[in-house]
DNA sequence: GATAGTTGTAATATATCACATTACATCTTT
DNA sequence: AAAGATGTAATGTGATATATTACAACTATC
C-alpha cells in the first residue's frame, strides 16, 4: 500500500503557486500541466487545502492565495488536509474480527493498539518538522545548479 | 490508505503460536478462528513468514515452529516479511509524470525524495524497537487482569 | 498402506479506492 | 454578453485487499 499521491501533488502545487506567483496565471490547467495530473484532481486537492485554511480561492477568478508563508506550512498540515491517512482509521488496518473468547484474540487490541499508535506518531511528528519552504528552497537550488551547467 | 492487515494478522499469529504451543494443535483452521480471518489468508501470511526465515512449517503436518524467540522478532521484521509497504515503491505514492520542462516539475523529485525517505525511515526505525514478545507480554498481562476480576 | 488431517497454492469473486474524465452550474473579468 | 475560471457531481477504469473454492502434495495414524 502507499499513501495517496494527493500528498505529493499538494506539495507540488503549493511550491508552484509560490514559484510562479508573479509570472503566470496559475490556474488548475497550468498546475495540471506542471504535475501531469488531471485538472479536476488538482481542483479537489486545492479544495481540501482551502478547507484546511492553507489557501483561499475565488470562484471564477484564476489563482489561489496562500494564507500564510510556505515556511509555516508543514508536511503534517498537508497530510491532514488531503486525508493521506484517515484520522479515524489510522495508519494500520487491524483485522476486524479477532475472536473475543480466545485469550489472544480477546486481548490483542489492548496489547497492540498503543504500539501501532506510537509508530504512526513518530512518523507524524517528523512530518511536523518539514515545511513546504524546505522543498521550495531545494527546488530553487536545483534550478540554479542546472542553469550554471550551461 | 492503510497498511494491509496482513501486518496485524502476522503479529496475532505469532503470539498465538507461542501462547498455545503446548496446548493445542495450532493449525491454519485454529488461527483462522482466533483472528477471524480466512484460513487461506492465514496460510499465505505464514508462507511469507517462512520465506523470511521467521518460522518453519511442514507440508501435511500441523503447526509451525519459530526459528527464534519472539523477543528477537521485531515489528520491522514482520513489516518486511509481509510486504506491508513495497520496498521498491516506498511509503509515498509520488505522482508519476511531473513535467520535466517545468522548473518545479523538473526538480520536484530532487527536492522531495530525500524528505519522504526520512519520514519513512523514522517510522521503520521505531518498528525495529518493538518486538512480538512485547505484545505477548501485554496479552498475558491482560489475561491475568481479567482472571483476577472474577 | 489406506484414510484423515494438513499445508501450499492457483484461480476466481467481490468490494473498495485512487485517479481520470465528462459535464455543467456558478462566478469573475473584460 | 462573452470568455475564462472554479466547484462539484457522476461515471469509468484499473489496482489491490481479502474471501473463497478447489485440489495436489505431504504426514501421521489406525
Amino acid at each position: 500500500m502507499q499513501i495517496t499521491s494527493r500528498f505529493t501533488i499538494a506539495i507540488h502545487i503549493l511550491v508552484a503557486i509560490d514559484y510562479f506567483k508573479d509570472m503566470d496565471r496559475v490556474n488548475s490547467e497550468f498546475l495540471a500541466g506542471s504535475t501531469g495530473v488531471n485538472p479536476v484532481i488538482i481542483r479537489t486537492v486545492i479544495s481540501r487545502l482551502r478547507e484546511a485554511g492553507i489557501l483561499s480561492t475565488q470562484r471564477g477568478s484564476s489563482g489561489a492565495n496562500l494564507t500564510r508563508p510556505l515556511s509555516e506550512i508543514t508536511f503534517y498540515d498537508i497530510y491532514r488536509a488531503v486525508d493521506s491517512v484517515d484520522e479515524q482509521e489510522g495508519l494500520f488496518h487491524f483485522h476486524e474480527q479477532p475472536h473475543p473468547d480466545c485469550p489472544v484474540g480477546g486481548n490483542i487490541h489492548t496489547a497492540l493498539d498503543g504500539k501501532l499508535d506510537d509508530i504512526q506518531h513518530v512518523m507524524e511528528e517528523r512530518m511536523k518538522t518539514i515545511t513546504v519552504q524546505d522543498v521550495a528552497d531545494d527546488v530553487l537550488k536545483a534550478v540554479r545548479e542546472k542553469s550554471k551547467e550551461e
